[in-house]
DNA sequence: AATAACATGTAAGCTGTTACATGATTCT
DNA sequence: AGAATCATGTAACAGCTTACATGTTATT
């Protein structure tokens, strides 16, 4: 059991899914290629954590929505109280960010405005997510006994990363004029 | 060469480190263990991109300082204006923080109080690296021609993030109440 | 006619972590 | 006496990416 295995039990607690749509849900805290996803599915189903629904589909590929079993669900829950590991990231950007000095100006906008434009996208996604949620759900985001709760915070956590990104971009973007 | 030669040759532009050194500074954009970095270091050598110095020291052991040659300045270079891979972040609290409502409240405060106190302490760090920078170079800092700007902007960025994510935490651990 | 989105899987290879190894000095 | 910091390396293993493989429908 590793955190990318945790990190689809939490998102499978929610609703059951296919790999498929748990690849692009995993986005927000666990990055991960469908290569990856698919052979651990297969051992959470293994292992009891999950069971597999078969769905055919017309006009596309049948696909499996897996749902969590009782037992995966706690191990998941056993699993939260322990404290977590460090943060990773790593990301080419700031290393080239770093070495600014040793390119030219146009050079040095562009990676920075090519950055401001990936997280202005993203953001926009995130808007309408939480968006969506908000409509969806009301002040009920803010029970923290509702499922959704963690979804809301972290997803709002994401957004705020964004929008500081996109303000920080345009920061340096302004001194290098 | 992947991401982590370049970080190595990025941070060896400012000065010239030993491995150790440079598995400390990297924290900031490109983390990696000390076993991953000291076989890359000798490699770049073997390459002709660095040039090690034996340093003797008294009181402590000694060291290699890692000097970078014009032809590792030249591959840098040469590989910042290629449009950079998308960042990649990996957080187990997020996955806890998510799936919140699977625990008892003190469970969930607790988790949010050291990721804080986690936060804060790394800022603290971090606000005196700035101020050390701020005092050495002054207004010069925002001299984008200078090498200290990209290592500046850097670790503002990161500055930046800190104090959004303990802002974040408090936001939460108030909605905990 | 080509690309994108949906959908699942395997194999090879590179990247990154943990554990093994060693050793001095300083701080608590 | 034990932990922390400085300092460098190797080996085994786990995690992750890229490429290989296949196929449909909708959009441009």
């Amino acid at each position: 059991m590793n955190s990318l295995a945790y990190a689809l039990l939490s998102m499978l607690v929610r609703k059951p899914c296919s790999g498929y749509e748990l690849a692009e849900m995993l986005e927000v805290f666990w990055q991960a290629k469908h290569s990856q996803i698919y052979p651990l599915l297969a051992k959470l189903e293994q292992e009891g954590y999950l069971t597999p629904e078969n769905i055919e589909q017309i006009g596309r590929p049948n696909k499996k929505l897996y749902h969590i079993t009782e037992e995966g669900k706690a191990k998941l829950k056993k699993w939260l109280s322990k404290s977590p590991a460090n943060p990773v990231s790593r990301d080419e950007f700031l290393i080239k960010a770093y070495s600014l000095s040793l390119t030219d100006m146009n050079t040095a906008r562009n990676l920075f405005e090519d950055r401001m434009a990936f997280y202005e996208d993203k953001l926009q996604r995130r808007e309408e997510m939480i968006e969506q949620m908000q409509a969806e759900y009301g002040d009920q985001l803010y029970n923290q006994e509702l499922p959704v709760f963690g979804r809301y915070i972290v997803h709002t956590r994401k957004k705020l990363l964004e929008t500081q990104e996109i303000q920080w971009c345009e920061w340096v973007i302004n001194m290098l004029k």
